[in-house]
DNA sequence: GTAACTGCAAACACTTTGCAAAGGA
DNA sequence: TCCTTTGCAAAGTGTTTGCAGTTAC
């Protein structure tokens, strides 16, 4: 087990499906690729690419844009995150194993996220599948409004994210 | 009436909205800002900023990009519009007055888009009012998975919208 | 007349691509 | 060794901005 892959040790469910997926895709275990991975679930909260890149700038090693974008595309297919567009042309990440499956409300005052999970949904979801004779696989789930913050109630005038 | 505004004399409620808006915000109502809502109210789809500013320039107007994004942001503050992120960064806006509320399935593998609608969402809004304190003013639903086409429940390759 | 609005082109921000170099298998 | 993956920089794509010229009021 090398330097990096033992980075994951304190998530050894994300590492194995991580592992068995390129095993049976017959990818490369790269460093790179559970050092991102660490990162990420390091996390505690939504992050963009830039803010990924920065983090593992600080650290000790330079992993470029490009590889972080082409790590995504294959963490994304192993379920290990989700991508949201939160209303804005920029994508957020998210870790998604072992996380109850939730959905967010974003007050479009301050742009603060509150997640919750409601059991409707996928009643809906099963309802869709027999009426549209459709399989539903993911979704996406976004509430917009105000915050029980008392100046978001009143209506103080958005901000943009970042 | 100027020409322009006669293009929506067949839409009276849409021109009375943005007419309304417009006087009530002291803007100005530009040509400009009734062929494009023109232009959009013809539409029976969902369309993105180059479809309509190609559709715009097929007429005898034309109509800058910069305009264009200017005065969906007017629409989208009149309700007219809304606007949609299909997991693409590509922004999508669809005509919305007079129009039912719903929301939206879409195949990953053709990337076609069903319509659907189901009132338990509207509970779930109600909820998540009173247990989280907030006010919720819209939101936003997608489905994704294989729509009933055979080919995509086969699982074709997905291909990129456009 | 004058301030809001438009058109154009340049700037921007996020993402993808091309290619030489690196390094798993 | 072979061929996937990486890093870099350049290109691409959708959107925003700055500013001179236009136009509604």
């Amino acid at each position: 087990m090398t330097e990096a892959q033992k980075l994951l040790k304190d998530f050894p469910d994300i590492f194995h499906i991580l592992t068995n997926h390129m095993d049976a895709k017959k990818m490369r275990k790269t460093s790179e690729r559970y050092y991102i991975l660490n990162e990420i679930y390091k996390l505690n909260t939504h992050f963009d690419v830039d803010t990924l890149f920065k983090n593992l700038s600080d650290t000790s090693y330079r992993i470029s844009r490009a590889t972080i974008y082409n790590n995504l595309e294959l963490f994304l297919e192993c379920g290990l995150i989700v991508k949201h567009h939160f209303g804005q042309n920029l994508s957020l990440y998210e870790k998604s194993f072992g996380y109850k499956q939730h959905d967010h409300f974003i007050c479009n005052q301050c742009q603060s996220i509150i997640e919750f999970c409601d059991p409707r949904l996928h009643q809906i979801k099963k309802s869709l599948e027999e009426i549209l004779n459709v399989t539903v696989d993911s979704h996406s789930l976004y509430l917009y409004g105000k915050c029980s913050n008392e100046k978001c109630q009143k209506g103080i005038p958005q901000r943009k994210i970042k």
